[in-house]
DNA sequence: CTGAAAGCGCTTACAG
DNA sequence: CTGAAAGCGCTTACAG
């Protein structure tokens, strides 16, 4: 394939220094800034400028680059194995929209890989053939070896949504433990005492950590779970939805639900829909997130917010300090939650037992 | 600011030809199938492809890049001036979405600029940098000179969402003047009469399009939009809501308001809320995107969808046609929108004159 | 079939 | 204060 580049190429240092009439060091000290000692009497810096500015000089990214200057941009990945950004979610979304602001603070642009992580002999290499100074890695499953092998091999990288305490690279994320535990003792204040969950992929340790703090909630409550009230599935709404319908078809079903995500819950409300269960009177849901649309659908969804824009910048900073040598947190840094409380819980109609 | 690169370096081709015994112009030959004659015994061909395995040896996309290969990377940049991609929208995020899922297919990388394009002087220098094949300009205000300064200094480019008869670079877009012809139309068979429009900055061309279609639709019924029933503004919600109520306090409001985003629609439908007209029975409201929150508000919103992750990928695949020096079309390529009828229309409570 | 050399556009010591 | 040279890691003619 013969791909062509920008037609009418920009003026190279050496034709400024040779419009100039000096020597390509000099022009270079004093378009970009590199060397430390600047001591260049005026007149020259005055003839050397006036020449980028005619012939419109701009420094080639890619040479600064290639000698050894950092690009000044940083690359995002969305970790979940075969799954790229494109396929996405408002949550991804959201989260490279924190991102970017983060990044525009910085001066960084920011490059989104396209293709997923496959394992580190196919995918390590994209990650430092030079285009980014560092990495992002989004939602990375606890299965994949994306982590461990960027720390390895010291690509710079933080991992945002897949905190573990013995990460082996910064992580920032959100406390999705105290969020459910949130979620449930909403519902317990309310009088609910058959809570159910509907827990994400659990090789995602949001999803473990989640269903963990739902666990502990109703433990520090003197509950104890129904066998079946917490059934395996994934964060996708298709998942949501059979399991809602299997759990509203029990004998004993639960009274309320805490889903692990808003995609989940918004299925739920469907599944209860279908089978005439009424939310919030039949059966109280409640989401984690806080997406756009959390707050439009009906009922309003009471859920969970996550500051994912906050969370997004954030990782940016971690980056940057990552870069510049310094020293990081070793343990995750975690967001903190609220409860928004909507219309889609309320006492439960009958006392449960 | 001391910006560390990868602890580890990645082995050069230089490090494998010296392991594998020969030279590197061979080793480039068939690692990274660089020149036409490719004719290499078995033997070393295996030696080199074997020294590159242990070495990890990865091609530097830098180094390529200098040495004039294109760099598999897409640039995307968000026309509006003064305004980041990071302050956006449902819009930008799904044509986002569809340029990577056409970026991946194609095998590219997407970086998006943060920095929004000042002027020519200011910005140029970055799309031609080295970082990137070429650029995607999304809504690109037709009082910037991006588009221009792009044709005229060769940088591969293509406009999306600003499409213009006389666009200086190919574009894709959607048809908004058919758009809101079918909105109006829509609302002329419910037997609407008294309608009024809510337009976009018309700094954009998509706002005026969808302006001159509205217009034009009315005509073609023998119908003049009353005085003032086109208020200007711009896409943003507040500017929607209060032209909305200014609208709806006229001694002689509208019957219906098409408006040239559901963000505005959605604004209108709050406006008529707080002033106690009721939706669709006093006042029928049409948007246009057809946002994922379009059919959770109350009511549910009667809009004209188009296909933002289509025309995302379509713009894609003009780009790589551009790349390769093919000719591409001088007319913009616009997608046609479609009609949804959800339920924030119907038919006038009170027949209008 | 395979290698040495020049060049892409910069930066960085190192000399004057 | 300023310049010549080497080097970043590749690719591309050009020679054998």
């Amino acid at each position: 394939m013969d791909i062509k580049r920008p037609v009418s190429k920009t003026a190279s240092l050496r034709d400024v220094a040779a419009k100039a009439g000096i020597g390509i060091a000099t022009a270079s000290s004093v378009l970009n800034g590199s060397r430390s000692n600047t001591r260049v009497s005026e007149a020259t810096r005055k003839r050397i400028v006036d020449a980028a500015r005619e012939l419109r000089y701009h420094p080639n990214a890619v040479a600064r680059a290639l000698a050894g200057h950092p690009t000044k941009t940083l690359g995002v990945l969305f970790g979940l194995p075969r799954v790229t950004i494109a396929e996405s979610n408002p949550f991804a979304f959201a989260v490279i929209e924190g991102i970017l602001a983060g990044a525009a603070k910085e001066g960084y642009n920011v490059t989104l890989f396209t293709e997923p992580w496959v394992d580190a002999a196919q995918s390590l290499g994209k990650m430092r053939d030079g285009r980014v100074d560092g990495v992002i890695v989004i939602a990375a499953s606890s299965q994949s070896d994306i982590l461990p092998t960027l720390s390895e091999f010291g690509v710079p990288a933080v991992a945002l949504a897949a905190a573990a305490s013995d990460s082996p690279v910064p992580a920032v994320d959100v406390d999705n433990h105290a969020g459910s535990r949130m979620a449930v003792n909403h519902l317990l204040e309310l009088g609910h005492r058959r809570i159910a969950h509907l827990q994400g992929d659990d090789t995602l340790s949001s999803a473990v950590r989640s269903r963990d703090g739902f666990l502990q909630a109703l433990r520090d409550a003197g509950i104890e779970a129904a066998e079946g009230y917490v059934p395996a599935g994934t964060y996708e709404e298709k998942s949501g939805y059979e399991r809602a319908i299997f759990l509203l078809e029990r004998p004993d079903p639960p009274t309320a639900i805490v889903a692990a995500n808003d995609v989940l819950a918004i299925a739920a409300i469907q599944a209860a829909h279908d089978r005439n269960v009424r939310v919030p009177e039949d059966l109280s849901v409640v989401g984690f997130d806080d997406i756009p649309m959390a707050a439009f659908i009906d009922p309003p969804l009471t859920t969970v917010h996550q500051d994912l824009l906050g969370m997004g910048t954030k990782a940016v900073r971690v980056l940057m300090q990552v870069l510049r040598g310094e020293a990081t947190p070793g343990e995750p840094f975690l967001f903190m939650p609220v409860l928004v409380v909507r219309k889609s819980t309320a006492a439960p109609a009958v006392q449960s037992l």
